[in-house]
DNA sequence: GTAAAAATGCGAAGCGTTTCGTTGACATAT
DNA sequence: ATATGTCAACGAAACGCTTCGCATTTTTAC
């Protein structure tokens, strides 16, 4: 069972975010999704998710002529890896600096700053 | 002033850590630390290091034959810039969700999560 | 002084990502 | 049945990143 995550591109992955919050999509689903942001013509996108099939970071239903495609990793899963990603590459590894420093750097509001005490004291009770 | 940070590919990032812990180096200097991880040759990095004098992402002291290299930018806004971008390219730009993700994925240990319990009260008296 | 070693600069090739034009298949409406 | 529109498939081009070979210049060592 090899569980080896990928790592999407950065076009992959604003697929893949859209995926993610609309569930299983077509093509055209997603283009106009994306539309709203970026500006990316139909083929480019159905480009990109056939890429996606090949690499295994979504499967695709093609039992009607309009294939409806769907993310295979939890966006979960995907933030992990990304963040253990930068993580190595610029913060040596170090989960705490990562953190302290996105909290320093981002103005996180009050509320933000007590959700994410009261998050670690739930995390500290559990790991013991 | 424009101030637009600048945003390093992975090899130019993985120099710019040595020239972050070494100070000012040469070329040489950056290949041998970077040999003890990755396999480059010198002219590979050294052509890394000229597109980063190009890009303004390090600066080089050209009066002696061999030239002496700097980053421009702090290593700080640097991690800062790259933890934005991920923010927004994976977390819909939300600080706290990117940090109790990493929290959670990851194993900081006791002392880790202490620190960061500090960090955040420090964190909140500052912000009133 | 000459040979070897080290540094710079240049150009190009390989690769992945992104983009899009074109073609052919299929569906729908007239 | 024919025209119009939608979709999938393919190939190619453009771009950035990474790598390296080669030529040239400079320093060092004998």
């Amino acid at each position: 069972m090899s569980n080896t995550p990928i790592r999407p591109s950065d076009g992959e992955l604003a697929i893949l975010r859209v995926l993610w919050s609309r569930g299983p999509s077509t093509v055209r689903d997603v283009l106009t999704e994306l539309s709203k942001v970026r500006d990316m013509g139909y083929t480019t996108v159905m480009k990109l998710m056939q890429i996606m099939v090949a690499k295994g970071l979504v499967v695709r239903d093609e039992s009607a002529r309009t294939h409806i495609y769907q993310a295979v990793q939890e966006e979960e899963s995907t933030q992990s890896f990304l963040l253990k990603e930068l993580m190595d590459k610029a913060f040596e590894g170090s989960a705490s600096s990562l953190v302290m420093r996105a909290l320093s750097s981002t103005k996180a509001d009050e509320r933000e700053l007590d959700e994410i005490q009261a998050f670690l004291k739930r995390l500290k009770k559990e790991r013991r």
